[in-house]
DNA sequence: GTAAGACATTGATCGTTGTCAATATATGTC
DNA sequence: GACATATATTGACAACGATCAATGTCTTAC
């Protein structure tokens, strides 16, 4: 069960707002760079990494990592936990989970 | 179980090459218009729909709608048959299910 | 307080894509 | 065959987004 406002269903008539709010969403899962560290934070010991340990499995600049976790944070997909100079990006599971069940 | 190619799995680790397949998959669903077509074809009798139907609610113009049908098409959630001068369109609900699944 | 390190922001560039008007193709009808 | 209708394709344009270099901000260590 979805609270008021965000994922809505396929199976209920979407009208073009709920559509923008759904595709804003999967605009954020629909992107290489993105899903590459969706599995990396997935495989990372504790389901958690920082932005350090994200550049070199990439092959991006830090500011493209910086830029793509704040995309998937700013979407709700991704929790950021500040602990002393490094950010600890994780899954939000149950938003990705709730995404997940949209498309079914 | 996926056949040998497509979608791939988020827990495994993934590759460049198979995270640019998931992200065209999911970029063919993630926009407002397709996302509205999707809708209209799941709730369309017999699940099926062909292009006339679908152009007034959505407020597209018929080559857009069409233009989209395609891209949803070419990724594969989508299955086509022409009857007549008609073209009909259903969603390829397996399909659809096997790219929800990634995101679990 | 100065320096170093981790991350974020800004600015610029370039490819991608959603949209429509115009046109083309194909199918059925008379 | 000529015409009407349904769909697809083409061409053009505007908006968006992924990327990086350069720079800014903040935290810890000395």
């Amino acid at each position: 069960m979805t609270t008021d406002c965000c994922p809505a269903d396929l199976a209920a008539p979407l009208d073009r707002a709920g559509a923008e709010r759904l595709a804003r969403l999967l605009k954020a899962v629909a992107d290489p760079a993105r899903l590459q560290l969706l599995s990396l934070l997935k495989a990372s010991p504790g389901g958690e990494a920082c932005v350090c340990d994200l550049t070199a499995p990439t092959g991006l600049s830090q500011p493209t990592v910086s830029h793509h976790l704040k995309v998937l944070a700013e979407a709700g997909l991704l929790n950021r936990e500040q602990r002393g100079t490094w950010a600890w990006y994780s899954i939000d599971t149950q938003r990705l989970a709730e995404l997940s069940a949209v498309l079914q």
